[in-house]
DNA sequence: TATTCCGATAGTGAC
DNA sequence: GTCACTATCGGAATGAG
């Protein structure tokens, strides 16, 4: 049971299983690999939400890991690296998202993934999440303002990795992620939309209108897929040939939250691990 | 219907009509003087509350009456003189209600006469109710704190009526009824039982106590009356004979308010008016 | 910036 | 300091061997 679950070391616990797999059930643990798991996020902001959680192992301690402020108080190499190891689980998982998109909604949208410069969750994580921002779980202000792409809270890894190479007064800047400033943001009250930008004043409206926004989105991509279709029944184009939108047909996504529902734990189908 | 009022100078309409009995119905109407006219608190803060408004009649106007600072800006002794009739009638009302009380309680319990400072009805109005403030209506700290006898905001009619025969520069004073002053003492955080002092915390837990001290009361008076009853049953006391509560039989009271219920409305009985 | 529960607080609309 | 409705804000508890 994943309901009411105070235990805010809970992903530090998870970062220290020598064997993740034998120890985390199918509905926790999506993924993992040498450096990294992934797991569902308990409370999806989006349809769908994962956390890809850097492991526990040398050179870091519990301590180094404990969030962004202190992973980046590290020597800048090693921190570095790190983060490269969460970039690519997390692209391992986007994909494996984009495959349950297609499943679900024949078709793709976009997949954010960064941190949140503070959090009650000990143990860092990078959110891997569908740019909708639609669940039932997106309940409050600061819910939806910590998602916001725009916004400033929440921190893009590109973001962050560029920080890296960028002039290192720059980087000394940012990685001190002050706590106060960034807990300005999440109290805007504006609740604009992160796609058009309109301010709506309060949450159930904002709620009705991200689903408005993805409604159509779906519709404009149903009429594109009409339109492929089309094509295809009368192959009139001698450009190309039509083809599949399933560009990892080999791979058997399991990357399937429960649509709508407020159970609290991802749903997951019944195929085997896709981790490398 | 006297249900969902948004009408804030509805109880100056009732002060400027002629004939008060004609045009307002007995479930809003108790009694009505040549200068004053009682009607039900559409929604009462105690088992009995009742409303004395003062008629609109020379040397007064509208605006005049509008509020307890607008009198006291008038020449002292017209006011003063006001102030008496509404204390003549709230008299009348009193006794009507301990009449009622000792139909529905068989006991008298306190009953407090008093004015607002600030109002957001449009009218004055003097406020005559028991003294237990519990009721289905009492549901704010600013409802509790307006009604609390002892906090500063609930100006007892005595009170007012002694500042006439005080220093004319305390009368002054006491007459600006400074709105900032008396805004501040509604938003006391303590919520102070009335009669104990007991800071409750929470209008629940207020609401609470104050019908445990009501219920303490009616146990008292109960056992009273029973020490009383048994007195009468073996009549050895040679001092007096027993004496029944009601000192009032002639009356009929009609004062009763729905016990309990949360109509918005006080229901009444099917007797008379009893006013002079 | 864990959620959930409870209650206080704030803005609005009522006609 | 009119009410009633909606939503937000604010604290406290939560889990547990």
């Amino acid at each position: 049971m994943a309901s009411s679950a105070p235990n805010l070391a809970i992903f530090r616990d998870y970062a220290m299983k020598p064997d993740p797999t034998s120890s985390l059930p199918p509905s926790i643990l999506l993924s993992h690999s040498d450096t990294c798991l992934t797991v569902f996020d308990a409370f999806p902001k989006s349809i769908f939400h994962l956390l890809v959680i850097p492991r526990i192992k040398p050179p870091f301690s519990a301590r180094h890991l404990a969030d962004l402020r202190s992973l980046l108080q590290c020597k800048k190499d090693v921190a570095k690296e790190l983060l490269m190891n969460l970039n690519e689980e997390a692209n391992n998982v986007k994909i494996m998202i984009e495959e349950e998109m297609m499943k679900r909604y024949k078709f793709k949208w976009d997949i954010w993934m960064g941190f949140h410069p503070i959090s009650s969750m000990e143990h860092l994580h990078l959110h891997v999440l569908s740019a909708d921002l639609c669940s039932p779980k997106m309940k409050l202000k600061k819910h939806f303002n910590s998602f916001h792409p725009n916004l400033g809270f929440f921190l893009h890894l590109k973001d962050v990795l560029s920080w890296f190479d960028a002039d290192p007064s720059f980087y000394r800047r940012m990685a001190k992620l002050d706590r106060s400033q960034y807990e300005l943001l999440l109290k805007d009250g504006d609740l604009c939309c992160w796609t058009c930008d309109r301010a709506l004043g309060s949450m159930p409206k904002l709620k009705a209108h991200l689903q408005d926004e993805f409604d159509k989105l779906t519709k404009r991509e149903k009429a594109t897929l009409e339109r492929k279709r089309k094509r295809m029944e009368a192959p009139s184009s001698p450009m190309r040939a039509p083809v599949t939108d399933d560009e990892h047909p080999e791979k058997t996504a399991r990357v399937a939250p429960s649509e709508g529902a407020d159970s609290g734990v991802a749903v997951v189908g019944t195929s085997a691990d896709c981790n490398e």
